[in-house]
DNA sequence: GGGCCGATATTCT
DNA sequence: GAATATCGGCCCG
């Protein structure tokens, strides 16, 4: 079952957190992948200095402004896509929920195909990664993550122990522990 | 295993 | 012009 918009309606921080061992699930064309989520970003608005949104509303950056429950896709260094969640509570204007990471497990032969690898570690361990894997762009941007349709996420595992660390490739609020993880082992 | 570098869209100064 | 929520290829050991 998919997750409800209500998951979403809470702080950006939380819902990273409880994203991780969550199931996404991406129907493009006539594959489907998924995968379990394993490492998540939270990016806020104006108390978040690292956030796109922490300044104005931009043609990139207004999905995180939108619904809660959309998926947010931008386009970063010329050459990958990243894909986000948007989250926040009532207090903040903006947020969303960084995809960083995620385990494969329907799919697995096209992403190879999707990354030119075989190996099955380095499919989608980064969010530029994983965004090729699935096959995931811009034209991704909006879509109601809360519904089944080409791409939403669903409950999966429950996660015996999440790392919270600073998040990774800024160089503001790292004081921010809001980047969280699990490791193999602790899948189940 | 780690460190440097180039690719290059969008935003900000 | 510079920075950025990145990655792969290269070098070195």
């Amino acid at each position: 079952m998919p997750i409800p918009r209500k998951f979403y309606e809470r702080d950006t921080v939380i819902v990273a957190k409880e994203l991780i061992g969550k199931k996404i699930i991406r129907v493009d064309n006539k594959t489907t992948f998924s995968g379990i989520i394993t490492e998540t970003e939270a990016y806020r608005a104006s108390d978040d200095p690292a956030s796109h949104a922490f300044n104005k509303i931009t043609k990139r950056n207004h999905g995180m402004f939108d619904v809660v429950g959309k998926s947010y896709v931008y386009f970063t260094y010329g050459m990958y896509n990243c894909l986000n969640v948007v989250a926040r509570s009532k207090k903040f204007e903006a947020g969303a929920v960084l995809i960083r990471g995620v385990h494969p497990i329907d799919g697995v032969k096209k992403m190879e195909e999707n990354r030119k690898t075989d190996k099955f570690s380095n499919l989608t361990n980064g969010p530029g990664k994983l965004t090729q894997a699935f096959n995931i762009t811009v034209k991704d941007y909006g879509i109601d993550m809360t519904k089944k349709s080409k791409l939403y996420i669903t409950t999966g595992i429950s996660p015996r122990k999440i790392n919270s660390k600073s998040r990774i490739g800024i160089t503001k609020a790292i004081d921010k522990k809001w980047n969280f993880s699990i490791n193999p082992k602790d899948y189940f």
